[in-house]
DNA sequence: CCAAAAGTGTTGCAGGTACACCCATGG
DNA sequence: CCATGGGTGTACCTGCAACACTTTTGG
């Protein structure tokens, strides 16, 4: 048991970072950055982004910024997922975390900065983390899962227009189970938040789908979601 | 705008506590305790029980030992609440709260400590309050509200045994509707998380109720957030 | 023409709501 | 025996799962 009487408590900021991305099998599956430490402790191991709270910088900033200098790219979605702060989280001081949890677009992160020191890994297959950081990514992944307004995860996960097969496919990941088209284009068109852009994608080799974007008006804030059914395998 | 470039960011803890008590019409309503401030900032003024984080206590025990130093009552229910810090929301020092929303049972709230320091008042009838606290407890509401276990409040501020009239009166309050006690009856006997103690409730001028119990739950865990440990012995 | 995805129609079931009605007790 | 809350029965209504079906394109 540490005892770190004398110090005083220092407070950090880290984030969990989630992406749509393809697999090596071309399914989209969540993808999140990490970034290696370049200091003691746990040194060389991997971590996720996040960095002393500066006196005079929001935590919400904080988390934005480190965000900004793991992927180069700017969050659809920010929220405060939990504080951690156990006394022998960290070894040498006690140090307590405000986590975020930051959505980011699937297109833009295809091209998101890497290099040695940062990495991307699919949210399911996460190494051995430095500190409790395999803890809080199971967290974020359990809040993201949870999530009511999948209506906002599934806009901030896609771009600004996207077909009604692929807002299913973000549902689909984020909810770990198959729906059926049908039913969910129906559910979909009901709650009033998607327009039709009167664009289509052409090019693919069957009927080519309507193009949506998001409402954006924010009148339609009270809307519950739908608890949708796993769709039998064909 | 404040500047603490020099200073270091300093760590609090701080609790908003609900507990069912009867207002002035013999109604049930939510009630939370206040504590008046003895120092600056804010002298004299009231505000949500808490404290500096010592170094070497757990950010939930911090919480439980202010919680019990205001009402002399242990937690039923104790959970992290939200993190508040922004850069203004103290005058002198950047200050961030570690903020957690507390249940304790009605028939022991009724003999709660009280004095000319603390001072317990409705919910929704909040004075103006210290800091930002008047944001938190609105904050803490919202969530109580929003809660989809609603079951786990009303055990909470519940005693062991209980009758459905007094469960229904729970979910009322804090549902803020009306509930159909015929309906109410089966689905909370549908649940399956109810027992009959076998006793009833006599005295009143009608015909007595039964008294129920929670089922010790083991096989209802995994809706439970991965992480959470149980409450606090007191 | 064929395969496959886009998109439509329809039925049945489950869970919730409304409400009529019987039961038990103190005054 | 009456008023009142405890407790049961039941019909209706809404929303979604299931799945059959039609439409539209590329090859």
């Amino acid at each position: 048991m540490p005892h770190h009487d004398g110090a005083p408590v220092r407070l950090a900021v880290s984030t969990v970072i989630f992406a749509l991305r393809p697999d090596h099998t071309g399914l989209p599956v969540l993808w999140t950055p990490l970034v290696r430490r370049t200091v003691e402790p746990h040194l060389g191991l991997w971590a996720l982004p996040g960095g002393w709270l500066p006196p005079n910088e929001e935590l919400e900033a904080a988390a934005a910024r480190t965000l900004r200098a793991t992927t180069g790219l700017a969050p659809n979605y920010l929220e405060q997922l939990y504080t951690f702060g156990e006394v022998d989280r960290s070894p040498d001081a006690r140090v307590v975390s405000v986590v975020y949890w930051a959505l980011v677009q699937s297109d833009e992160a295809a091209q998101a900065t890497a290099g040695p020191n940062v990495r991307w890994v699919p949210a399911d297959t996460m190494p051995g983390l430095a500190f409790d950081h395999n803890r809080i990514v199971e967290y974020a992944l359990w809040r993201l899962r949870t999530k009511v307004e999948y209506a906002e995860l599934a806009h901030a996960l896609l771009g600004a227009t996207f077909t009604l097969a692929e807002l299913r496919e973000v549902y689909e990941v984020v909810l770990q189970r198959r729906l059926d088209p049908a039913n969910f284009r129906r559910t979909m068109i009901a709650s009033g938040r998607l327009r039709e852009t009167g664009e289509h994608v052409s090019g693919a080799p069957h009927r080519p789908p309507k193009l949506y974007r998001y409402e954006t008006a924010a009148s339609t804030a009270q809307t519950r979601e739908p608890f949708m059914k796993e769709r039998p395998a064909s």
